[in-house]
DNA sequence: GTGAATCATCAAGAATAATTGATCAGTTAA
DNA sequence: TTAACTGATCAATTATTCTTGATGATTCAC
């Protein structure tokens, strides 16, 4: 059972801040039928193309999606791998114990 | 498989940005070992009293925190049913076919 | 009651994040 | 090579979130 300390800590909260956002969200929602390019995600979700591009650099510094240049297009695509690695963070925060009364007193 | 849509997106988004700060995750890794009153967590994060309120509201605001009244203390707890729902939601973001083809061009 | 303790809430300011329109770089078609 | 197209990036504005110190409400011990 991985505590959420330190390293974990910090990469949590960056996969959770990605995700803390409703455009990101339909992004992914988007992509999970596959990878697009950014003027198919534009159309899709009709809104600008500087603000998509904007949330598309969140969610890949977050390493949530991955981007495959070809041509003059750019496809991205759910890394899952990444996905797997944010459930399992927030998996771990479930209790542990349920009713132990704490150790120190104020 | 649930889609990420309307209410969903809400929630999940809300869910995120509770957790996308380490002050609140650290919160959560201190519950994980049982119940906790404020005091007691302000001491575990050396940190201010009212700052630390503003989190738990954040985190209890997203149901992810219970808190149960005792005379002068308030005990939070973590919600469990709430992490489960987001570590769903979570994994529904993965994608469901790898390698098809967008339906429509640019 | 009075006073101390616990915790929430408020207001003001600081820090971050998001939106918008413009510009820039790379690619392809003519 | 020029022009059109895709998409990143920048600067300026706006919006949201976080922090801090102060104040208030409630509970309890005296």
């Amino acid at each position: 059972m991985p505590t959420l300390s330190g390293k974990n800590r910090a990469k949590t909260a960056e996969l959770c801040h990605a995700l803390a956002d409703e455009t990101r969200l339909e992004i992914l929602d988007q992509l999970k039928e596959g990878e697009r390019c950014v003027c198919e995600l534009t159309d899709a979700l009709q809104t600008g193309q500087s603000r998509l591009s904007f949330h598309l650099k969140v969610l890949k510094d977050a390493s949530l999606i991955l981007d495959r240049p070809e041509g003059r297009w750019i496809y991205y695509a759910i890394n899952s791998e990444a996905v797997e690695e944010l459930e399992e963070l927030v998996g771990s925060l479930k209790a542990t114990r349920r009713t132990v009364r704490p150790s120190s007193r104020c």
